[in-house]
DNA sequence: CAGTGAGCGAGCTTCCGCTTGACTT
């Protein structure tokens, strides 16, 4: 070790270890959950105190037997979560040092929790062991804490108990049911199975909706204004006709007529701001502003409050601390005037928040501007919007009608314009709204009186087509959930995950399709029609109900429909409430629920069918046999012909659905037509030409070779030979190319053109090469050798837990989609 | 990488909430 090394770790330790943890005893150790927030109070509460952090739980239920003791009132078993180990140790000793432990854990049921939690595992005293709470962190509320300490709430630690217990039963009772009745690896919960079961239901609300034809008759007329200005104007008859006969009619009378502005009607109207973000409308927000999924929304603003320029980003709260409010007092009036400036104090309007944070706010207003990398600096410039946005008066409008009547027939056309008297807020920021076609466009209306004629430029009348309802995008099933009081601010996002990890929910753009609709037009009294055409029903990042979610959530609603019930989650937490003020004892409530529960859970198991949503589609005119639908081993399949009794009779035939086709929607001609694959084409070079589908798509195969079909090109049921084989000679090609060198010296080894570029595959093992190698060709066989022998080394381990059994599979392919998305997230942390 | 859908049985899966840390096909 030079002097150089030497004192550079000295100066480290010294740093940062070196005067609370060696030589002074700790004086005070203060415990809160994260550790961004614990360097930011240590700044504040200096240099008596050592603040730590416990990174959230330390300890959960135990796995195994569900860590719960049901016969000796579900007394619970925790155990040190394997990643909190070394946390807790650390803890531990450090506790043992000081002379007062303050735990500082959120004033929340959780939060009580883990203070719970941490007094046991870190064997803490009641003498020297402080519980202090603040939901802001400034320094006036840290002191002030400090000040006003007081003893673990045993009542509101139970109610958590209760709610984690609970939980516990209900996942995992039910889920082996599902393994049973349905598929293995399902699970059930009593907030992922209520999230799918919206969406299921809004599915077949799609499913079952027939859009209806009306029409909506629009005029433009022209107006001269007192200055001598001709202005357009646009009006809309208010009332909607069903057929065209009643367009035609209407518009027939109106032939000839002539137009006078009838009644002008002024109405003055406020608009609010919205509240400062919580973690559910910034999600919302983010997605319909910056198109962000959920979980994008949460590790930007992770980042950000890293960095120190927001505070905590999971929270219910709409609450802004005093000294937030006097900043956004100060740079409103500094940035827009005095007349701007409007302080108000939100409240929550939802029955579960718990609103042990602030709301979600840049932690300092005066800083417009943060840098970073581009998402994070656009999600923190809309909280900022938002917070000074918040603090800013209403904005005055005048919401004008302008009545036009016809002469022929009496009836009045109407132009709506709005006009913003006073922006207030509308300076700085106008949330969006989830509504996909209702586009409001501030429109300004000519300035008129009444009896002012007004010239006809033409009417037309348009067919619209009644909107079915919308799909759930991540933002909007949120919002929902947050309505019903189900799920907390840290588990939105990693539940939608969740029900897509298991398969109930994709989550996907869909192309519309084309309709047409009819237009009519009056102008210069001749009336003429034209059809035109729209795309209709294409779909953006929506989340779609998979058929296993349809499936599990019938089986879920028919034998739990209590856990389903959209009040489940709100019922209990009225308990939960009661647990907390010591009204209820929390065995007692969970014993209540649990019994007949779980009588149900034995009665499922023993009694009810196997559940796979089967539908009989009908016959096949062909052969007469039965066609159906049903979940398979390997998802949604058609089947031809019953399943048999007994084994001498002919087996049925089975054909995978195709994506897009669901067990709900596909028609008998649909099904019919998987059962026409495989498709001989003919020969080629004397071998057998085939054209089928597998797990990969469309395939042609031949010569005991397979090449896929072109997507969105090929189609597998027009598909004829000349083409087939242009592909298979494609796929020929495409080997050869693959092909780069091999090496006498050891036939194991090869370079390769892959995917990715080339690289050298030795014994089933790839090895990338370095991006600086020019032609990969000229590498001898030494070269290629020291490429693998310094590959990876973490490598080995990963391939070794990879290699297990076959059953295994499904585990291993999760891991890896989980190791992809942590990759890609850190490569945006590094740019 | 490519036509699986039977049945047996071992051993596994699974919940919600609180936090952050990770390593390459």
């Amino acid at each position: 070790m030079n002097l150089g090394t030497l004192l550079f770790y000295f100066a480290k330790n010294f740093n940062l270890n070196f005067p609370k943890n060696r030589f002074d005893m700790v004086e005070n150790l203060v415990i809160v959950e994260s550790p961004a927030k614990a360097k930011t109070i240590e700044k504040f509460l200096g240099k008596d105190f050592l603040v730590k952090s416990s990174f959230g739980h330390i300890r959960d239920l135990e796995k195994k037997d569900f860590g719960i003791d049901i016969k000796n009132n579900f007394t619970p078993k925790y155990i040190v979560s394997t990643d909190k180990k070394k946390v807790v140790t650390e803890l531990k000793k450090l506790a043992k040092e000081a002379k007062t432990v303050w735990i500082a854990s959120d004033e929340d049921r959780e939060g009580e929790a883990i203070a719970w939690h941490l007094f046991e595992v870190l064997k803490l005293k009641k003498e020297n062991t402080k519980r202090i709470v603040f939901h802001e962190i400034t320094k006036p509320a840290i002191l002030k804490a400090i000040e006003n300490p007081r003893d673990i709430d045993d009542n509101l630690v139970n109610a958590q108990q209760a709610r984690r217990i609970l939980d516990r039963l209900v996942g995992f009772e039910i889920s082996p049911v599902l393994w049973k009745k349905v598929k293995p690896q399902l699970s059930a919960g009593r907030v992922q199975s209520v999230s799918v079961r919206l969406l299921v239901e809004r599915e077949r609300e799609i499913i079952a909706f027939k859009p209806e034809a009306y029409y909506k008759v629009v005029a433009n007329f022209f107006i001269t204004e007192e200055n001598g200005n001709q202005k357009t104007l646009k009006a809309e008859y208010p009332k909607r006709f069903a057929t065209k006969e009643e367009v035609l009619q209407f518009l027939e009378s109106c032939k000839n007529a002539e137009y006078k502005v009838s009644d002008i009607e002024k109405k003055p109207s406020t608009r609010k701001p919205a509240a400062p973000f919580t973690t559910s409308t910034l999600q919302q927000e983010a997605s319909r502003k910056l198109g962000f999924s959920v979980a994008q929304t949460m590790a930007v603003a992770q980042r950000l409050y890293e960095a120190g320029n927001i505070t905590y980003m999971r929270t219910d709260s709409v609450n802004l601390a005093d000294t937030a409010l006097a900043a956004a007092k100060e740079e409103i009036t500094k940035r827009h005037g005095e007349e701007y400036v409007k302080i108000r104090k939100y409240q929550t309007k939802n029955k579960g928040a718990q609103e042990a944070h602030e709301a979600i706010r840049p932690t300092y207003l005066n800083k417009e501007v943060i840098s970073g990398e581009s998402n994070e600096i656009r999600l923190y410039n809309l909280i900022w919007k938002r917070t000074i946005a918040s603090q800013m008066s209403d904005a005055k409008l005048e919401k004008t009608n302008i009545k036009i009547a016809a002469s022929t027939n009496g009836e009045e056309f109407i132009a709506t314009g709005e006009m913003i008297k006073f922006d207030g807020f509308l300076k700085v920021y106008m949330e969006s709204t989830d509504d996909e076609n209702g586009k409001q466009e501030e429109t300004l209306l000519p300035t008129v009186k009444v009896n002012d004629p007004v010239t006809e430029d033409f009417l037309n009348a348009t067919q619209n087509f009644t909107y079915r309802p919308p799909r759930f995008t991540e933002a909007s099933l949120v919002k929902k959930l947050e309505e019903l009081g189900i799920g907390r601010p840290s588990t939105y996002a990693p539940t939608i995950t969740t029900v897509q990890n298991r398969g109930y929910v994709v989550k996907e753009s869909r192309d519309g399709v084309e309709r047409k609709y009819e237009v009519v037009n009056l102008k210069e009294n001749n009336i003429s029609e034209e059809v035109k055409t729209q795309i209709t029903g294409a779909e953006k990042r929506k989340l779609f109900p998979t058929d296993i979610g349809m499936v599990v959530t019938d089986f879920l609603n028919e034998h739990f429909p209590n856990v389903m019930n959209y009040n489940f989650t709100a019922d209990v937490e009225k308990e939960f409430d009661d647990i907390a003020l010591g009204k209820l004892i929390w065995h007692e409530m969970i014993g209540k629920f649990y019994n007949p529960f779980h009588e149900n859970v034995e009665k499922t198991l023993e009694h009810s069918e196997r559940s796979t949503g089967e539908r009989i589609l009908g016959e096949d005119p062909k052969t007469g046999k039965v066609i159906l639908v049903r979940i398979g081993r390997y998802g949604p399949m058609a089947q031809l012909g019953e399943t048999p009794e007994d084994k001498e009779a002919e087996a049925p035939k089975f054909a995978s659905l195709r994506p897009g086709q669901h067990l709900e929607t596909i028609t008998l001609e649909e099904a019919i037509d998987l059962f026409k694959l495989p498709r001989d084409l003919g020969l080629y070079e004397d071998k057998k030409v085939v054209v089928a589908i597998g797990r990969f798509g469309p395939y042609v195969r031949h010569d005991g070779k397979f090449a896929s079909l072109k997507k969105d090109i090929d189609d597998p049921m027009e598909i004829d030979l000349p083409r087939a084989i242009e592909l298979i000679e494609e796929k020929r090609k495409k080997d050869r190319e693959k092909f780069i060198k091999a090496f006498d010296e050891d036939p194991d080894l090869q370079i390769l053109n892959g995917r990715w570029g080339p690289y050298i595959s030795y014994k089933k093992e790839n090895f990338r090469l370095a991006k600086d190698i020019e032609d990969p060709k000229a590498l001898s066989f030494e070269d290629c050798m020291k490429i693998i022998k310094e590959g990876p080394k973490k490598k080995t381990t990963k391939k070794a837990a990879s290699k297990k059994t076959t059953a295994k599979k499904t585990v291993t392919k999760k891991k890896t989609t989980t190791t992809k998305k942590k990759t890609t997230t850190t490569k945006k942390a590094k740019k």
